[in-house]
DNA sequence: ACCAAAGCTGATTAAACAGTCAAGTTGTTT
DNA sequence: AAACAACTTGACTGTTTAATCAGCTTTGGT
């Protein structure tokens, strides 16, 4: 928990390539093992490297944790960006679902171990959500109300909106074994995102009192 | 994982008090834990029991473990029953979604614990997802798509439909720390889950071409 | 009242674990 | 080419952990 950590200043970082390879593996193991049943062999071996090395490199294997849900926070909030004042709903709303849906399918191991951090109280993120996430809900719920005072949706909670949006899109790669599984499929095809994507947005766009199928302008 | 186990035939079980005991603690443990997170101490003193104690009913750390699955799968066939070819659409599907929501709000820990399994690979639910689970969705796959040949609702992937409800509803229990926190509670309350149900409802009802808001017959 | 069987527990053990360290190698600056 | 910092690594250490076990108490049948 306390530092016995990588000298203060490094003058000069030459090897970023091996930390990113070890947040890589990293990624992988937390999000299959969780924090607890993650070990530190278990990640150098992942990452192809002694354990000594990722001490070196990250302190303790808390810190390599935090590393490797800051690395993932990134992503978190730019999906959000195309939500605004100006844009119309169903293509901002649409676009958002797609982005997000596009991570579970690019990025599934990120959403795991977000999701396993959050499940277990997250108490690593609380900083995050409680600041960094809040924020961006409470921008975005605005514009949500904006644009139903203006008659261009209908009357919902904004913010249930968003969390029913987190979980139809992430719980594709959260819970990809059970769909699997029920699917019969060893992986995850194109196929299947594309009725995903089709079925989540039916349920948002209609439940918000806009047009499905969205009708393409400037075609 | 290998047993040196309870004597294989107890003549008679006396204190199965204790054993409940136990799994009603271990189930808040490894859910806010995981199970490589907890350890036989943190479940002994949460049972408040010797950790001896643990291992004499359960065996081992994992016997444990599984014996809280199973426990908890008893539950989440249940809220499927009132799906059959007879039911009216829009009542069989409101009803599924108030008997998940309402698990969401009184067993969390059943669901957190659940979702941990799934997210990790579901290593100790191979058998449960791939037999029962999976035929029951099958089943109740195809009541769906007796309703649509009636034209009694609008073609959607029945399967996918069970997955979005599955993630919306759930999602108030296992992700309930980051809604919380978004929300500004300190516990989800009973107009939040409203508030949610109602939401829930209004995509699932309209996305699947039927009325929202249901109109109650012979009130 | 007696006696098995079932239930309980403190003390112990062997293995797994996160983290340390000293001795090395590599790369960069002057 | 010398000097120094960044990096790498195998061997090691103290602690935590799941699991065991021998001996104790409680319970129910007869």
């Amino acid at each position: 928990m306390q530092l016995t950590h990588k000298p203060a200043k490094p003058r000069q970082a030459r090897s970023e390539q091996a930390e990113q390879r070890i947040l890589a593996a990293a990624e992988q193991v937390f999000a299959t093992a969780g924090f607890g049943g993650a070990t530190m062999s278990a990640l150098a071996a992942a990452a192809g490297l002694p354990s000594a090395n990722l001490h070196y490199h990250f302190g303790t294997k808390e810190g390599l944790y935090k590393a490797v849900l800051q690395n993932i926070m990134r992503l978190w909030l730019e999906a959000a960006e195309g939500i605004t004042a100006s844009a119309a709903p169903a293509q901002a709303l649409s676009a958002y679902i797609k982005a997000k849906l596009a991570y579970s399918r690019t990025r599934p191991y990120a959403s795991k171990v977000f999701a396993n951090e959050v499940l277990h109280g997250a108490v690593h993120l609380q900083s995050y959500l409680g600041e960094e996430l809040r924020l961006v809900v409470a921008r975005k719920t605005q514009v949500l109300q904006g644009w139903m005072e203006k008659g261009q949706m209908e009357q919902v909670d904004a913010r249930h909106l968003f969390f029913l949006l987190w979980a139809m899109t992430q719980t594709y790669a959260d819970f990809d074994t059970q769909i699997r599984t029920v699917l019969g499929r060893e992986a995850l095809l194109e196929e299947d995102f594309a009725i995903a994507e089709d079925l989540i947005l039916r349920f948002t766009l209609r439940g918000c009192g806009l047009e499905f199928p969205l009708k393409e302008h400037r075609a």
